[in-house]
DNA sequence: GAATTCCTAAACATGC
DNA sequence: AGCATGTTTAGGAATT
């Protein structure tokens, strides 16, 4: 009878996780980027007109970005294409031709409104090469903006002066209104470089790109909001349509240009970086088509830009009976100008996002990859990727570890009575599986208490990010948290704390997990209540956890069995969702899984991830951690092996812990502690 | 099928 | 009253 409320009750929490809600939540969002990429072909066959363009306009921004990101995938698929035949082509080609493969992509992303899924992309593309052909983009979108906008600003630098001097009457307004345009395009510009900065910054990508961050962005203060783009895109949409109306539009806000322009000037540091990059084929960079008109006329029979009869810039499908022809619509419809810069603008920022894409979908990819067992037959090209993008760096820890591990499967050799797992043992993760969620079971490193720590250090940073379950009771977590504080105790906000800031997972609900951590600590001897100076605090009995464990499933292969299908469904599902959710609606789903507390962990783990992999810290690692720092410490312990761990495991207290423990801890728990080691399952 | 373990939910008590 | 903290009970699921 209760039972019936209770479960009713019960059903009803669970269903309401936040995870799944949101996920489908940005799935109704999908729904509306579907409608975006309806809105692609409705802006395509709509473009000729002005009223085209202001369906454009109408699309919200969570439309358009679906769309750009649409666009973005096109370009990828393109360039797939182009690697598939292009390069293997005729040998006509010379640079030029290659040079013209690169832009390919950037141009014909209009183009066909089906395309491969990120999936699919990466598959085929290699995400090195993927990469180096997103960044020449942007390299030569970059500077051939930044030629252009220097002659601009010249130009309107002289012509204002000759003007001043010359009278000032009518002119007055019309160069005002260019001015202004001019201003904006470079403020918009350096907003667009500035999100991009903040895109990278989000995702981790700074740090290991210093070259790249290292430019005049950095200093920008403002970045550009996605709801920008429409208007971005509203200007561009009829071509006909001089851009400066567009521009005239959002000319208000503009102010402080000076320092943009300055800003800007210095802007040029920003693609040697990319520039150095060869393209996939092997040739260098092309970094001197200044006008796309003038760097393809030559092309002999083909353009880029090009294809079917029809004009392949963004936007315009204009129909050209002849390569000819074609090249007279471009230099007149999309010569350089300000909308063509400013679609050369948005669709920079396309590819951007799509990089940035690639390298989450990359991450994720490997850590599924890990969790499977499926060790990549070919890490390189994920390794690039990989490094450039520690932002999400759960996955590239994961993955980190992973591939440091699987050759020899030693890294993290079984320990104590979980030995038996090894043949199948998952890379990240030693001893336990992960659970997508739910009363699923089991939490097989209960059994073993040491493997938690060290289980823990070496995905510290994948719990810590994603939201997935850890594998482990709650009565081990909660013992794993009392134990890695220096006097071995916790009050029960202080474990709430370390639940939350060690895993993603007990970020959301709860009144759920932390009802069943004071459940646990209630019920189980081993927890035992102390008053302390600071109110009650809660301490591990050693030989209660010890005794409570069972000696059974040292060897169980059905347990095993179990506990590896529940791992790769578990970290499969979960991962799998979060990719789903953050594939579909990257631009849209920001505070998702990955992200909280993201601010702040970003940075110590970028750094972490390069540094992880081989390093080996090993003892002092995990137990060193002054106090409630163990997001710093922990997930370097890369090395560190059964002895470690137990040890860990016998005296949490560490190094430093030592002298205050002694005297400062709650006496006899610390006695039964220290006397009971032996007793821990690495006999 | 029983025993055990773990998880989740909930009711209740207590203190601030 | 509201909240945090503890305690206890109950039932479901998985495993042995």
């Amino acid at each position: 009878m209760m039972v019936e409320s209770a479960s009713e009750t019960i059903r009803s929490a669970p269903s309401g996780q936040n995870g799944v809600g949101s996920l489908s939540g940005q799935a109704d969002g999908g729904g509306g980027g579907g409608a975006g990429a309806a809105g692609t072909a409705g802006g395509g066959a709509g473009r000729d007109t002005a009223t085209g363009s202001d369906s454009n306009g109408e699309m919200s921004p969570a439309e358009l970005l679906h769309f750009q990101q649409q666009q973005a995938l096109q370009v990828a698929r393109q360039f797939l294409l182009q690697q598939a035949s292009g390069l293997s082509s005729p040998g006509n080609n010379d640079s030029k031709q290659s040079a013209s493969a690169v832009q390919v992509p950037v141009s014909v992303a209009m183009m066909s409104p089906q395309m491969l899924t990120p999936q699919q992309m990466q598959q085929i593309l290699s995400p090195p090469q993927l990469q180096a052909l997103l960044q020449q983009q942007q390299a030569l979108m970059l500077q051939q903006l930044q030629e252009y906008y220097k002659k601009q600003q010249e130009q309107l630098h002289l012509q204002l002066l000759t003007q001043q001097q010359a009278g000032k009457q009518q002119p007055k307004e019309a160069l005002g209104n260019k001015q202004l345009a001019f201003q904006q395009q470079l403020l918009q510009m350096q907003q667009l470089q500035q999100q991009h900065l903040l895109n990278l910054q989000r995702q981790g990508l700074v740090s290991l790109q210093p070259n790249q961050a290292s430019g005049p962005l950095q200093t920008l203060p403002q970045a550009v909001c996605p709801s920008d783009l429409p208007q971005l895109w509203k200007g561009e949409g009829a071509p006909g349509q001089p851009a400066e109306d567009s521009v005239k539009q959002e000319g208000l806000d503009l102010t402080g240009t000076a320092t943009t322009a300055t800003s800007f000037a210095a802007a040029p540091k920003v693609s040697p970086p990319l520039s150095h990059h060869t393209l996939p084929n092997g040739q260098p960079t092309v970094l001197t088509p200044r006008r796309d008109s003038s760097s393809h006329e030559e092309t002999p029979g083909s353009h880029p830009l090009y294809g079917h009869g029809e004009c392949k810039w963004p936007g315009c499908e204009t129909l050209c009976e002849d390569l000819g022809q074609f090249i007279k619509h471009l230099n007149t419809e999309h010569a350089l100008d300000d909308r063509s810069t400013a679609q050369c603008r948005v669709q920079m920022q396309v590819v951007q996002q799509l990089e940035i894409q690639l390298a989450k979908e990359s991450e994720r990819l490997q850590a599924m990859m890990a969790h499977l067992h499926m060790r990549p037959s070919e890490p390189k090209p994920f390794s690039q990727p990989l490094n450039r993008v520690p932002g999400s760096s759960s996955f590239s820890k994961v993955t980190v570890s992973a591939a440091d591990s699987f050759p020899d499967g030693l890294v993290h050799p079984p320990t104590s009575a979980a030995a038996p797992v090894t043949p199948l043992r998952p890379p990240g993760l030693s001893s336990a599986s992960l659970h997508s969620g739910g009363p699923t079971r089991r939490r097989s490193s209960d059994k073993f208490c040491s493997p938690i720590s060290s289980e823990l250090a070496q995905n510290h940073e994948f719990y810590k990010n994603a939201d997935v379950r850890p594998p482990f009771t709650y009565a081990s977590l909660i013992r794993q948290a009392i134990l890695e504080t220096p006097d071995r105790q916790l009050t029960l906000n202080e474990i709430y704390n370390w639940f939350t800031r060690m895993f993603a997972y007990f970020r959301r609900n709860t009144a759920t997990w932390k009802n069943a951590v004071r459940h646990n600590l209630s019920l189980h001897k081993c927890f035992v209540r102390v008053e302390n100076v600071k109110g009650a605090v809660w301490t591990v009995d050693e030989r209660e956890y010890q005794k409570r464990r069972p000696p059974k499933m040292t060897g169980s292969p059905t347990l095993v069995k179990n506990m590896i299908s529940g791992l790769s469904y578990g970290a499969l599902n979960a991962s799998y969702q979060a990719a789903l959710a953050e594939s579909s609606f990257p631009l849209l789903n920001s505070p998702g899984m990955l992200n909280p507390g993201s601010a702040s962990s970003l940075l110590p783990l970028s750094h972490d991830d390069v540094g992880a992999p081989v390093e080996p810290l090993p003892s002092n690692g995990s137990s060193s951690p002054p106090r409630l720092s163990p997001p710093q410490y922990s997930h370097q312990v890369q090395v560190k092996e059964e002895p470690a761990e137990a040890e860990e495991d016998r005296r949490p207290g560490p190094p430093l812990g030592p002298p205050n423990p002694s005297t400062s801890g709650p006496p006899e728990d610390r006695d039964l502690e220290e006397e009971l080691p032996p007793g821990e399952e690495l006999s």
